[in-house]
DNA sequence: TTGTCTCCCTTTGGGAGACAA
DNA sequence: TTGTCTCCCAAAGGGAGACAA
C-alpha cells in the first residue's frame, strides 16, 4: 500500500471541475484503496488505451460497440511522460478519481527508468486510518454510529473520563473540506464509543446505506479527516445523456492517437474504484515485470487483492494461457493477455485475465537487482516512434 | 409548437440506458418546451458538429479547449438521413433528451425534400397541459400544492361537489412511468383546489425547489401524466470524471468524421434544455431558410422565444453582422453566423448570434411556396461528397 | 384567485440503556 | 465487544382555515 503523496505532490483539484480546495492525498489514498498506486508526476509511464477504454466501458456499464473504428496508427501502449497528477472527488458521490496529463514520448533513457524506479521506492508508508462497514443500526434513523473500540482509542482525541458520561465534540473534514460535527460519547451498558448528534446528518447528506464504509484518519496537524467508500453497487447505469458511448470510446482513441501523432499532451481520468485495472503504469514497474518475469504456461504466481475493510491479501494462481484479449482491435497487446486460474475456487469473481505487471511470479524470487539496467539499446535511426523494440516494445536509448 | 409524435414514432427508450418503458411523446414534448421540434425518423436532416460541440460545452460548462485538433475533412454541416429518434429522460433528474441515429449521405433528391417538408407540416397540435412554477408554499414542508383553478378544472377529473369537502384520489404517471398518488381536495376559505397527501413525497422524490415547474396533462386514455421542468440553475458543473472534456469534443468530431468518411451511422444525444440551439435541422427547414431568406445587414426579423410557464412569444431584431462564430475551426460555417441586435433591451440575455433557420424575416412575407422546388442541380461527377454547392452547400440531385 | 402564516396534532426519529450474539 | 430493540420525549411536518396581496 502506497501513499500518493509523492506521486501527486501538487494534489490540487484545479482541473476541469474548477474546484478551489485541495484534496488531502492521504485521505484520497485511503478512499481509493490499498492497491491503488499513482505514478509520480515528472516520471515516465506506459499508457494503455485499451485499459482506458475498458474503464470507460465499466463506468458506463456498456461494452465497446463494434462500430468503433480501429485506429491503426495507435499502438496498444504509449510511452509517456506524466506531466501532472491531480486528485479529485466527485462532488455528488465522493467517488475519488485522478486526472493525469500525459505526453507521448518516443523513447526513454536510463535516467528516466531510474527516476521511475526511485519514485516507486520512495513512496511513504500509508497513513493509518480505520474503516468500518456500516451496519443496519449505524444507518438507521434511530440512534448513531457505533465506533469500534480500538478505532476510537487510536484515532479520536482521548476522552476526559472524569466526565460522566465522558463526551466531546469531534470536528472532521471530508474530501471536499466540508466540516462535519459529531458528538462523541462513551456510554451504555456495557460501555461503548458512539457518535450521536450530527451522525444522521452525515449519513443522509452522503446518502450512505448499510454496507457502505466510512473511514476516519488524522492528518499531520492531528485534524480528523473522514471519507466514505460505497459498496460496489449493482448496475447504476451511468449512461450519459451527453455523449454516446461510441463517441466516448472514439474520443479516447482519437485523443490518444492525436497526442501520439503530435507528441502533444492529453488528459485522462483514472477512476480507481470503477475500473478493474490501472491503465497508466509506472515505467519501472512495467519494465521490471516484462524483463524479469519469464512467463510460461503453468507458471505459478501471487497477486494482491483488496479485502473488506481495506486490507490486502494475496491469492495464488497459475497461468493457463497467453493470448490477446481482443485479437481484432488490439493484436499483440500486453493488456491482460495472461489467462489465469486461481487456487481458491471460493468467490469465483476473481478475474481470469491479468497483465504481467500485476502478478508476482513465485518461481523467480531473486530479482532484487535484475539485469535490465545494463540494457542499452540505442534508438535505431529511421525507426518510427512507438515501434516495438525486439523484446519490450519500448525503445530505450542510452543516456 | 410541434409534437414529436410523428418525429419519433418509435419513441421507446431502448437506447444506451437499456430502459424498458416507453416515454410518452406528448409528455416529453411538454417537458422539452414549445420551441423544441424533433425531425421525423426516415427524413433527411442537416447536422452541425459545431452546434453539437457547443451543446456538450454547455452541458459541461466548459469551453472547447484550443488543444482540440481540427478535423480538416469534416465539413461544418453534414447532410444525413435520420434513421431513428428515441426519447429519453434522465432517471436521476428527469431531464429530457433524444437519441438520434444519423447516417451521412452525399446528396438528396426532390422526394427527400418533399418528405422532410411534409413531416414538418404534418405535426400534430401539441397536447394541452398546464404548467405551474412552484412557489415557496408549494415546496415547503407545511402543506401541499395549490392548484390554479382553471388548471384543476381543465385537467383533473371533476370533483363530486356533493361531498363535503369535495375530494378525490389522483393517480399520475411521470416520464419513467412511475406512479404518484395525490389527494385532490377543494377546501379552505375562500375555496381552492389543493393537492395534499402524496405531494411532499413527490417534491422530495424529484428534489424540486421553488422556481422549478410541474406540469400535468391527460393522455388519450384520460390518464393523468405529470412532468417537471427545473429552473435553469447555476453552474451545476457536470465535469465528468469519466472523460476529459477535450476527449469528449474530440469524440464528437472523430465520430462524425468517421461516419462521414464511411457513410456509416452514428449516434448523437440532443438535450433540449441544456443547449442554446438545435444542431440537427430538418432538411426542409434548412433549405427554405437558406433559399428564401435574402440575408442582408440591417434586415429586420422576428424570432420565437419561450416564456415562463411554457408559452412562446416573438421578439423583433435586426441583423447587425454576418461573420464566422469560430473563424479558426469552422470557417464559412452557417452555424450562428448572423450577429443580431434586439429591439427590446429588457432582459438582455438574448443571444447575439443566431443561425438563419432560426429567424423569420419580416421583409419577405410571401414565401408560402418558394421557388426552391424547381431547383434541379445534377450532382457534378467527380465532386467529393459534402463539397459545397454554389449556393446551399448541399448537393441536390434530380429524382 | 392564490401565496403565506400559524395553529394543531400526528408522525418521525434522535438518544438512552437493555439484552443478546 | 458491538449489533439490534424498545422506550421516551423532542422535533419535524402534514393538513386545516385565517388573512392579505
Amino acid at each position: 500500500m502506497k501513499s500518493p503523496a509523492n506521486g501527486a505532490a501538487a494534489a490540487v483539484t484545479n482541473g476541469e471541475g474548477g474546484e478551489k480546495k485541495s484534496i488531502n492525498p492521504e485521505l484520497w489514498q485511503a478512499c481509493a484503496g490499498p492497491l491503488v498506486n499513482l505514478p509520480a508526476a515528472g516520471t515516465h509511464v506506459v499508457y494503455f488505451p485499451q485499459g482506458h477504454s475498458e474503464q470507460v466501458a465499466a463506468s458506463l456499464k456498456k461494452d465497446v460497440n463494434a462500430q468503433v473504428p480501429n485506429y491503426p496508427n495507435l499502438p496498444s501502449k504509449l510511452l509517456c511522460l506524466l506531466h501532472n497528477v491531480t486528485l479529485h472527488a466527485d462532488p455528488e458521490t465522493d467517488e475519488v478519481y485522478a486526472q493525469m496529463t500525459l505526453q507521448p514520448v518516443s523513447s526513454f533513457d536510463k535516467d528516466a527508468l531510474l527516476r521511475s524506479d526511485l519514485a516507486l521506492k520512495s513512496n511513504k508508508p500509508p497513513t493509518e486510518f480505520f474503516c468500518k462497514i456500516l451496519t443496519a443500526s449505524d444507518t438507521s434513523t434511530h440512534g448513531g454510529f457505533s465506533v469500534p473500540r480500538r478505532a476510537a482509542e487510536k484515532t479520536f482525541p482521548p476522552l476526559d473520563f472524569s466526565m460522566q458520561p465522558p463526551a466531546q465534540e469531534l470536528v472532521a473534514r471530508d474530501l471536499h473540506d466540508n466540516v462535519w460535527n459529531f458528538r462523541h460519547i462513551y456510554r451504555g451498558q456495557p460501555k461503548r464509543h458512539l457518535l450521536t448528534t450530527g451522525w444522521s446528518l452525515f449519513v443522509s447528506g452522503k446518502r450512505l446505506f448499510a454496507g457502505d464504509s466510512v473511514l476516519f484518519m488524522r492528518d499531520e496537524k492531528q485534524q480528523l479527516l473522514l471519507g466514505i467508500r460505497r459498496a460496489s453497487r449493482q448496475p447504476t447505469n451511468l449512461s450519459s445523456s451527453v455523449l454516446s458511448s461510441d463517441s466516448m470510446h472514439i474520443g479516447i482513441l482519437a485523443a490518444a492517437a492525436h497526442a501520439a501523432a503530435n507528441n502533444s499532451p492529453f488528459t485522462v481520468f483514472y477512476n480507481p474504484r470503477a475500473s478493474p485495472s490501472e491503465f497508466v503504469i509506472p515505467l519501472a514497474k512495467y519494465y521490471k515485470a516484462v524483463y524479469s518475469n519469464q512467463i510460461s504456461l503453468g507458471m505459478r504466481f501471487r497477486m494482491m487483492f483488496e479485502t473488506e475493510e481495506s486490507g490486502t491479501r494475496r491469492y495464488m494462481g497459475t497461468i493457463t494461457g497467453i493470448s490477446d484479449l481482443d485479437p481484432v482491435r488490439w493484436k499483440n497487446s500486453q493488456w491482460r493477455n495472461l489467462q489465469v486460474g486461481w487456487d481458491e475456487s471460493t468467490a469465483g469473481e476473481r478475474r481470469n485475465r491479468v497483465s504481467i505487471w500485476e502478478i508476482e511470479p513465485v518461481t523467480a524470487p531473486f530479482f532484487i537487482c535484475p539485469p535490465f539496467f545494463r540494457s542499452k539499446r540505442p534508438r535505431q535511426p529511421g525507426m518510427p516512434a512507438y515501434s516495438r523494440g525486439p523484446c519490450l516494445g519500448l525503445v530505450m536509448i542510452s543516456a
